[in-house]
DNA sequence: TTAGGGTTAG
C-alpha cells in the first residue's frame, strides 16, 4: 500500500521514471491491491509512459490477477504498437472470455507472429465460449506455424476439444502425441469425466495413467458427482492419497446437486480450509434447493470469516432473498451489491431483476433489466413472470413480444409468465393460442405450472368442464396447483359437483392444506348445505388439522 | 537483456 505513495524518484537509484514505475509494479506482483495499483497506473499515465510495452504488459497481468479483464484490455488498447509479449499477456488476461480471439485477430494484421506462448491461452478462450469452429481454426494455425509438438500447446488442444464436446478429437490429439505428461492425461480424463455420462471411459483413462496427482483424483470425484453417483464420488474422495480445497469443494457440489444439503454441510464444516468458491457453492446450494434462510445465514457468517463475496456468491444470495420476498431485504441486498462493487454482470443483473420483480417492485426490476446489455431468455423470463404475477399482464406480453422480435427463444419459464398474464387479464383466446404455440412451435412439454395457469384461466372464465378436462389430460397425473385453481373457480361459479371430485383428489395430495378444506366447506355453505360443511370440518378435526396451523405462515 | 504456456471446484 505504501509503495504507490512513493514519488517516482525512488530510493533504489532508478535512473528514470520508467525504471521506478517498473519497480513499483514489481512490488505489486506478490500481492496485488487495486487502490495502489490504480495510483501507480495514474502516475504512469501522468508521466506519459503508457505507451511503454513492458510497463503495459505488467499492468495487464496485474489487472488480470484481480479479475479485471476490462481494465487489462484498456491498458492494452492504449499502446500503439504492442509487442508480442504484450499481445500474449493480453490474450492470457482475456482467456476466460471470447475477446482474446479479437486481440489475436488484430495481431494477425501486424507483422508480429504468434509463438508457443500465444496458443494455449487462445485455446482457453475457445474452450470458455465454447466454440469448436474457433478451436478448429486455431488448431489449423498451430499446425501451420509448427507449434503442435509443444506440450502445453497439445495439452491445451486436448482440453479445448474436451470442453467443446468433441471427445474424438480430444482423444486423437492425445494419441498422436509422442511425449505425454500428467497434464495430458488429466486433460483427457477431464474431457471424459466432466460430463459424467461415460464414467466407464473416464475410469479406463484413470486406471491407465502412469502417474496420478491430486487433479486426476479430483476429476474422478467431479465426474461421479456430475452423474449423480454420490457413493462412488465419496469412495474416490475417501481413497485419494491427498485432498486439497478443490477436492472438498467438488464433493460438496456433488451433494448439493443431488439435494443432500446435510451431507454437503457436514463436509463444509469439517474441511480444513475454505476459500471463496467453497463458501459460494454452499450458499448457492442452499439457494438452489429452496433453503433461502440457510443461504442467508451462511452469507452473514462469511463476513465474520472476513471472506469477500463476488458476483458468483451474490447470485445465490440474491436468489435466496428473492425466495424470501420482502422489500426491505431486497433493498438491503441491492445496496450491498452496489456498495461492495460487485461486478454487475448479466447473471447478477438478472438475479436482481428477478428479486425485485418477485417482491413486486416492478419499477426497480425494469430499471435493472434495462441495465443488461444483451438480455437472454433468463433475464426476459424473470421480468415477464414478475410483471404477470403482479398484475401487469399487458406489460408482460409487450416484453414477450420484444423478446420474440430479438429472436430469443422462450423456454418453459417464459411461458409460465405469458400464460399467467393471459389468465390474469382473462385473455382466453390469446392464452389458448400461446399454449398451442408453446407445444407446437417451441416443442415445450407443458408442466404442472403451465396446466395450473390454463386451468386458472379457464376456471376464471367459468369454463369449469374444459378446465377439469385439461386436468384429467395431464400426463403426470393431477397436480395441486391446477386442482387448487379449479377448486377456487368452483367456489366462484358455485359448482358443487366438480368441487367435490377435485377436493377429494386435493385432500389426498396435500392432506394438511387447510385452505382446500375451507374452500369446500364454504362452497357447501353457500348452498346452505350446512351438514356437508360441518362434515368437512369434522374430517379436518379427525386429521388433526386446525385452521390456525394453516394460517400461521401469515405471521412470519 | 527481461518477462510468460497446459490439467481439477462456483
Amino acid at each position: 500500500m505504501q509503495a504507490a505513495a512513493l514519488p517516482l524518484k525512488s530510493k533504489h537509484h532508478a535512473n528514470n521514471k520508467a525504471d521506478t514505475a517498473a519497480f513499483l509494479l514489481k512490488q505489486q506482483c506478490s500481492s496485488p491491491c487495486l487502490p495502489s495499483l490504480k495510483q501507480i497506473h495514474a502516475q504512469i499515465l501522468r508521466s506519459n509512459l503508457h505507451q511503454n510495452n513492458s510497463l503495459a504488459s505488467t499492468l495487464v497481468s496485474l489487472y488480470a490477477s484481480l479479475s479485471l479483464s476490462l481494465h487489462a484490455f484498456l491498458v492494452f488498447s492504449s499502446v500503439p504498437r504492442p509487442s508480442l509479449y504484450l499481445y500474449n499477456r493480453t490474450i492470457r488476461a482475456l482467456s476466460k472470455n471470447p475477446h482474446s480471439l479479437l486481440v489475436y485477430l488484430q495481431m494477425t494484421r501486424t507483422p508480429i507472429k504468434p509463438d508457443n506462448f500465444t496458443f494455449p491461452f487462445l485455446l482457453n478462450s475457445c474452450a470458455a465460449i465454447p466454440s469448436l469452429p474457433h478451436g478448429l481454426e486455431i488448431h489449423g494455425r498451430i499446425v501451420k506455424t509448427g507449434f503442435g509438438p509443444y506440450l502445453p500447446v497439445a495439452n491445451a488442444l486436448i482440453d479445448m476439444y474436451g470442453k467443446c464436446g468433441d471427445l474424438g478429437l480430444s482423444r486423437k490429439v492425445f494419441d498422436e502425441m509422442i511425449v505425454r505428461d500428467v497434464v495430458s492425461y488429466n486433460a483427457l480424463l477431464g474431457a471424459h469425466a466432466r460430463g459424467g455420462e461415460d464414467m466407464a471411459s473416464a475410469r479406463r483413462v484413470f486406471d491407465g495413467m502412469p502417474v496420478r496427482n491430486v487433479i486426476s483424483w479430483n476429476a474422478m470425484v467431479v465426474g461421479y458427482a456430475n452423474c449423480g453417483d454420490l457413493e462412488s464420488a465419496r469412495w474416490v474422495f475417501e481413497e485419494m492419497p491427498q485432498r486439497n480445497v478443490v477436492s472438498w469443494t467438488a464433493m460438496i457440489v456433488g451433494y448439493t446437486r443431488c439435494g443432500v444439503l446435510d451431507g454437503a454441510r457436514a463436509l463444509f464444516e469439517t474441511m480444513p480450509e475454505r476459500n471463496l468458491v467453497s463458501w459460494t457453492v454452499m450458499i448457492n446450494g442452499y439457494a438452489q434447493n429452496g433453503q433461502p434462510v440457510e443461504a442467508l445465514a451462511l452469507f452473514r457468517r462469511m463476513e465474520v470469516d472476513r471472506m469477500k463475496p463476488d458476483a458468483f456468491t451474490m447470485t445465490g444470495v440474491i436468489s435466496a432473498s428473492a425466495q424470501l420476498g420482502g422489500t426491505e431485504l431486497a433493498n438491503s441486498i441491492s445496496s450491498y451489491v452496489e456498495k461492495n462493487g460487485i461486478e454487475r454482470n448479466e447473471k447478477v443483473l438478472t438475479a436482481l431483476a428477478d428479486m425485485h420483480a418477485k417482491c413486486g417492485n416492478m419499477e426497480e426490476a425494469c430499471r435493472v433489466f434495462n441495465e443488461i446489455p444483451e438480455p437472454d431468455v433468463f433475464s426476459y423470463s424473470a421480468l415477464i413472470t414478475g410483471l404477470a404475477s403482479h398484475g401487469y399482464g399487458i406489460r408482460a406480453l409487450e416484453i414477450f413480444g420484444r423478446m420474440q422480435a430479438e429472436n430469443i427463444e422462450p423456454d418453459h419459464i417464459t411461458f409460465v409468465g405469458v400464460l399467467n398474464a393471459c389468465s390474469h387479464m382473462g385473455l382466453i383466446n390469446d392464452g389458448l393460442s400461446f399454449w398451442k404455440s408453446m407445444i407446437e412451435d417451441y416443442k415445450i412439454e407443458p408442466g404442472p405450472d403451465h396446466y395450473a395457469c390454463m386451468v386458472d384461466m379457464l376456471g376464471r372464465a367459468g369454463q369449469l368442464n374444459e378446465a377439469h378436462g385439461l386436468i384429467k389430460s395431464m400426463p403426470s397425473g393431477p397436480h395441486c396447483g391446477a386442482l387448487g385453481a379449479l377448486l377456487a373457480a368452483c367456489r366462484t361459479y358455485d359448482d358443487v359437483e366438480i368441487a367435490e371430485s377435485v377436493a377429494e383428489q386435493l385432500f389426498e395430495l396435500e392432506p394438511d392444506n387447510t385452505g382446500n378444506y375451507m374452500l369446500l366447506a364454504s362452497i357447501y355453505a353457500s348452498r346452505e348445505r350446512w351438514d356437508d360443511a360441518a362434515r368437512v370440518r369434522e374430517v379436518m378435526n379427525e386429521r388433526g388439522i386446525n385452521k390456525l396451523a394453516g394460517c400461521s405462515w401469515i405471521e412470519n
